[in-house]
DNA sequence: TTAAAATACGACTTTTTAGGTCTTATTTTG
DNA sequence: CAAAATAAGACCTAAAAAGTCGTATTTTAA
């Protein structure tokens, strides 16, 4: 399953709302009222965000959210590893599941498997947050 | 999760070994002892190949299976689908789940995420099971 | 002609992950 | 101090992946 999960599609949505709200702070409220996202969830996702300067944070009353990086500069494979961890296509691939492949002694494609991941990499890391605006 | 499921694996595990015995028929239980994968989990992955044509089968005691295409006709791409039904990185680009996106009218990315969609693509119809050999 | 060993098929169960909710704490403004 | 926001973690639910079971059918050879 090659697939994106709803929590980047909805990081992505929100970025490009809080893009286009240009420097005005946002609260999670009013994006996950206006994208329809779930709220206790979005405000999840823009803590992680927000960990990794993609987003600063205001808090209290008057809080909310602002850019913390150009969306330029933020790539969609750093946005995957910031909401869903290290990538890896399969098991042993994963820095947090090494070894929790049943088949690696008998395993037979390992290296190629391998160069598949690094060409769907480079496609993820070439792509930038900014192309989504 | 941009991840290869284990069935994928399995598979391409399965070709590459069927193509090391060049010609001769093997049985599922063989490729499934051979290289540690679940016996009966392995014969429904096999069971599909054969729909496809990819492999060619054999009933009865004497019987198995042998490739019934060359490994370098075979893409990554049409794998997955023979295996996973039609892809599509999200929702609406899954022609068996349009309309099932709560975001489709708020949705702001819709072609960008098409774009990306398409560049994956591409990897994986251009990589094919005999670069796996 | 029948037992054995293979594919063929579908229903089912289990495990894992994605998706979403609840609760409580903390921060800040008016 | 109340209201409205972020912050954080436990928790629940639904869906998908992974694997199992049961049974039918096909073919060979004793
Ligand atoms: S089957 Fe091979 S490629 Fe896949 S996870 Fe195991 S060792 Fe890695
Ligand atoms: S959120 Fe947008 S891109 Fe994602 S599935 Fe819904 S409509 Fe498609």
């Amino acid at each position: 399953m090659v697939r994106l999960t709803k929590k980047i599609e909805y990081a992505l949505m929100a970025l490009k709302y809080i893009s286009d709200e240009c420097d005005k702070i946002v609260t999670a409220k009013q994006i996950s009222e206006n994208l329809n996202i779930p709220n206790q969830l979005l405000a999840k996702i823009l803590q992680k965000l927000k960990k990794e300067k993609i987003l600063e944070s205001v808090q209290g009353i008057k809080g909310g959210y602002k850019l913390g990086k150009k969306l330029n500069e933020i790539s969609l494979s750093f946005l995957i590893e910031t909401i869903e961890g290290d990538m890896g296509i399969v098991d042993c691939l994963k820095t947090d599941r090494q070894g929790e492949c049943c088949q690696t002694d008998s395993c037979n494609i390992k290296d190629p498997i391998n160069q598949v991941q690094t060409e769907i990499y480079k496609v993820l890391k070439n792509k930038m947050v900014s192309d989504f605006v």
